[in-house]
DNA sequence: GTGAAAGCGCTAACAA
DNA sequence: TTGTTAGCGCTTTCAC
């Protein structure tokens, strides 16, 4: 049985007001010798506060949750992200819980009301990336739940990265260095599914496709008719890099499949790469430079504005677009501290 | 502000209890009419239940926290993990929070009594994979929090995989096809850190030496005298395959460390592999197998201890070992679906 | 400095 | 079939 105030105000025959004041810093109010033995008391006994009579009686959870789909591909969770989000909410005194939603769900009213009344969240982060279902954000106008959309662009209440820049400063660091054959390579998108592909694809290579342009030169992007599977890229990257025009540089759309490229590129010249991941990658062919996409910062960020929201729930607040930074070969920056504050 | 009982109980004409009943199943109590008039009013309103008054009333959180370090190496959190805990959760109506703790605050008492009394969780799954500090027994001892440890060897509370098996099968896989030189390579823990390395590295390669040992064959052990950094991997595979007796065969520490493995191998004779990882591991070349590390199974698993122990706090129960499996190239398992019961 | 009373929103137990 | 009473553990308010 848990220790309550009561049971601890009895032992150290005090009231239990006492004791509530005594362990809410509001002990300099009290005797050095009362405040001691209520502490005492507290600490023998082993006293952890009751979380929920405190919420119940302060009308707020104390609690954001992070919201995902179960479909694995509709909402990665990238642990700095998590990581971001959750040291954010801990420097405010406040918990992290996370839940998944079975999309076919959405519907089912009977459920998701069962649903609702379980996720004691105060806001909410929604992380359904791409393709999320549009009952979701009646579901939460119908329940006027403070939302942030996470990795998605809507014209209120989201946070996203700037992947045109992104896919800009991409190019444009290796036509810096005198390049001008430079390809886009994505595997992850087929031509045909494009359309619906998550924005960050479409927009890295408008990036690029602008960058290109800018410089009067023709983009070259590298993508299969269908979508190229990790076990088919190594074949793919080597007839991209077989070919009588092969590329001199490469935007390869993520970290992930540029090694498949590089790997295609041993023993032939070197090929210079830029590539977009939430961490500097690291090669070994030295070549190699990262638009790091801040997902710690994306995290903070969306907390940041959540909050906003929680405080005033009428408001829909402006979009917030993270600028993806270039890091060089060799070059990592320090990893943000925990509950560091990101200024706007 | 949010919609009570008591409001849905005026606007409908009735008694909280009534209200309360209806909402929470109890309605075939009532009059249909009665029943209709609840639901419509609730819905209506926006109603969502004050889980913290439940909880209050209810003596209990109905939420599970998963407790990690600050510190990146010390903790990963596989998103399959995350996915088996929080989908267990859910099938037993229980909140999954996520917390992280700085390794160096864990023995300042006031900063641990305030964060304590933040978890509102009724158990922990404590996630400090590897050197985690004696303080947290202390403390989970002091305020009988019931927790599971995962991914640690412990005598009680806590599931792990069985990675000396892993390692046996790994190398038995690649025994079976004839292979005589097989080597284990290892480029994350030097032969001087192998000791305070994490347990599954030593207990993959001892599963190897055993299963070398039994064919009467010699053990080969690739790893660095100093940590191979990711940058130097590719090359160190390269020096690995091309000395006279290079190895047939190769059992890879991770999926990630066989990438750059697969890749020195190109151009020479095909070089069978077998990886560990949660997922399996598909590289192009059409001999790697995967020895899967089921992260998920062992978040299901690791929920059930933690439920019995949260019924019977006082009980420790004995550990849980998770045995891995062989998935051959191109055979990949359907993963879990949400909430599935693993039998034990 | 200390404590008594009231009430947060909800539900178990019992009454009508 | 519906409503009343009491109380969960805590904090706000105000009195002593």
């Amino acid at each position: 049985m848990p220790v309550t105030l009561k049971q601890i105000a009895a032992k150290a025959n005090c009231s239990v007001m006492t004791v509530s004041n005594v362990l809410n810093n509001k002990g300099n109010l009290y005797r050095d010798e009362m405040r001691r033995r209520v502490l005492n008391t507290a600490l023998e006994m082993g006293y952890r506060p009751n979380n929920s009579a405190r919420a119940t009686r302060q009308g707020r959870y104390g609690n954001v949750t992070l919201l995902a789909s179960t479909h694995p591909q509709q909402s990665q969770l990238p642990i700095l992200l998590m990581g971001g989000i959750e040291g954010k909410l801990a420097s405010e005194d406040l918990r992290f819980s996370f839940a998944r939603l079975p999309d076919e769900k959405l519907t089912d009213s009977e459920y998701m009301f069962k649903v609702l009344g379980q996720w004691s969240a105060d806001g909410l982060l929604v992380n359904y990336t791409h393709g999320y279902p549009e009952q979701m954000l009646d579901i939460i106008a119908q329940y006027r739940i403070p939302a942030i959309w996470l990795n998605c662009r809507l014209d209120h209440d989201c946070v996203f990265p700037d992947d045109i820049y992104a896919g800009r400063i991409a190019t444009e660091n290796l036509l810096r260095a005198g390049h001008k054959k430079v390809a886009f390579v994505d595997y992850s998108a087929s031509r045909a599914k494009l359309a619906s592909a998550h924005y960050s694809i479409r927009d890295r290579q408008a990036g690029y496709e602008q960058a290109m342009a800018d410089a009067g030169l023709t983009p070259v992007i590298v993508r299969g008719d269908d979508q190229v599977h990790s076990e088919h890229r190594l074949a793919a990257s080597y007839r991209m890099l077989s070919e009588d025009d092969r590329p001199e540089a490469v935007v390869a759309y993520s970290g992930a499949q540029s090694i498949e490229v590089a790997a295609a590129a041993l023993g032939l010249p070197p090929l210079p790469m830029v590539v977009f991941a939430d961490t500097p990658i690291r090669l070994g062919n030295g070549a190699t430079d990262t638009v790091i996409v801040p997902q710690e910062e994306l995290g903070v960020r969306a907390v940041e504005l959540l909050l906003r929201k929680i405080e005033s729930p009428g408001d829909s607040v402006a979009p917030v677009q993270i600028r993806p930074k270039l890091v060089v070969a060799g070059s990592a920056p320090a990893p943000l501290k925990r509950g560091e504050l990101i200024s706007p």
